[in-house]
DNA sequence: TTGTAGGCGTTATCAG
DNA sequence: CTGATAACGCCTACAA
């Protein structure tokens, strides 16, 4: 491995007159500095990062944690899309991003005291349950973190705007003309909450009486149990006329529900998805669903961790919200 | 921060002893070692990665090389599942993982540098263009690297059994009594390479002559070529009896032509996929398909990856075959 | 069984 | 403008 003492000796100066002049110090010479780039380039000279990060106390390296219990977790394009922009946003920013986790080899350790011991100087912190005592506790920590669509009160967090995502679907549906509209929602989470408390808000706008028969529970990114709910659905005497999914994936159980009972989407029953994942756009007819803005998300959350991180004294918590878009396919009927 | 000076002071004895009775040591008393490591809990110390990394020459980094030109990388999730492995593989031999990126800030790098700078011990890589000059400098440096999908001289590879994946697909589609079979295939990598060649092999064994008006290009994880490619083939005097996809994906824009047509999976035409993803088995009927198992893949890429890290004299590059399984589902036809 | 001293590669301070 | 020196936190001969 090449060194400033390697490249020192080279051109016979110093350490630091090298060190200085790679870094762009003001007080080197011109010639001097350009005389060691060349020499640094030619040796193929890299920084160590473990030497530097010790002496400046900055590791450039961010965190990022991303643990799911149904380990969906990346599989779940609304979570792999928001990946890919965290990654892009930080990488622009001159940001490393490492995995934490809680299982370092033999050695058991804290979301905390993995990020610690990585020098990570911020974490991102996303589809992970936000209850766990451990997540908990690095919030809580001097470490910076910014959260997504969960809110703490020391964190930073970036919310998808759930509000408005489940207002627009619901006033489009009315708009249609449906009102016998079925939810069938996630697990409960302060997401779901939200988009109930939406949706039972925009009925009362226009004076729906809601049928809790028409409200079903299931989980996320599950075909199976949104099938099941559909089954359910459609056995009513007074059958919906639209369907509201929790995601666009879970769609497709209810869908083949749909399909073997003989009916027609939307001819039959209209039907309405959520994130618009690729998947959805890629449907015949295309999926109507609410597109969640998952790269926005992913590089709000690197900027404002990296403000924090650089200016923590300008810095308090915040409460993002990341609005995405109605994308009107074919599912829903006029009536 | 508590280094491991503050533990020494507090303890009343020297750095080394703390640092030997936290690493387990043989040669520090048991009494010290246990008085020594109750302090270090109780004041929640952590080494100092980069210090350590420093002084070791380890850093116990993995870089990961994920890049895309068509950004649909992580969003395939072969390869979701792959990084999701990789990760977890890693985590348990006790190694963190960074994603290796061509451009740190301002700073413009190669791949090569930047997981030099980073102080990866290894590389995983992984859905890139493997003719780039800038991976080939990577796989051609000291820094050990496993490759996937992708075979180099010098590199360790971990393949999906393409071959074998194919090779199941034709004979099962064969024993199902198709003559007429389609092959639709991703753009021209190796991986296509080896499938068509698999596919063209199976078919002289059985001494079926294959009719080239049913081979046709198209993208992986490209449902609208793949559509177009499906409304070629339906088009033809003499229609093939099965389609098989680039990949399970695509075939959603298959499924789209073939309903639009009136023609329905399997009674009018079967069809067969590739890859065995969530969605594939969420269809109905169920898309018979090969799963390719990414799981194994990143498992085994990691595996060997360190096994060269760690025992590089006794590593030579291998090349891995990872073999997948047929999942019959019900888009086959018997005729 | 414990402690001392030195150095890993870098940057920062301050003197020349 | 340049260089000597110390220090970041840790590990490891080697000495005691």
């Amino acid at each position: 491995m090449v060194t400033l003492k390697d490249i020192s000796e080279f051109c016979g100066v110093s350490k630091s007159t090298v060190s200085k002049a790679l870094n762009g110090q003001s007080d080197i010479s011109k010639e001097t500095t350009e005389r060691i780039r060349e020499a640094a380039q030619k040796f193929g000279y890299l920084p160590n990062a473990a030497a530097r990060s010790l002496k400046t106390n900055k590791t450039l390296n961010l965190g990022v944690l991303f643990v799911d219990k149904t380990s969906s977790g990346l599989r779940h394009e609304y979570f792999s899309g928001m990946l890919e922009s965290i990654k892009s946003a930080a990488e622009s920013r001159g940001y490393d991003i490492t995995f934490i986790s809680r299982n370092l080899g033999e050695r058991k350790m804290s979301f905390y005291e993995h990020a610690k011991y990585r020098g990570c100087e911020g974490v991102v912190i996303a589809s992970v349950d936000f209850t766990d005592s451990d997540v908990i506790k690095l919030v809580n920590s001097e470490i910076p973190t910014v959260t997504i669509d969960y809110v703490y009160d020391r964190s930073t967090a970036i919310l998808s705007n759930n509000l408005d995502g489940m207002e627009q679907i619901a006033e489009y549906v009315f708009a249609k003309g449906h009102r016998r509209v079925a939810v069938i929602h996630g697990e409960n989470t302060s997401v779901t909450q939200k988009r109930l408390a939406s949706f039972r808000n925009t009925c009362n706008k226009i004076g729906l009486e809601i049928d809790e028969d028409l409200i079903k529970e299931a989980h996320y990114h599950d075909p199976k149990l949104s099938a099941m709910a559909t089954k359910e659905l459609l056995d009513l005497e007074n059958r919906p006329t639209c369907i509201i999914y929790p995601d666009d994936f879970s769609y497709i159980g209810g869908m083949n529900v749909i399909e073997h009972r003989g009916f027609r989407v939307p001819e039959d029953i209209s039907v309405v998805g959520y994130d618009g994942i690729l998947l959805s756009q890629m449907l015949r007819p295309k999926l109507t669903t609410y597109k969640q803005d998952s790269e926005e998300i992913g590089k709000m959350a690197v900027e404002k961790l990296i403000a924090e991180i650089e200016e923590p004294r300008l810095s308090v918590p915040e409460i993002i919200t990341v609005t995405g878009k109605l994308l009107e396919g074919g599912t829903v009927k006029e009536i």
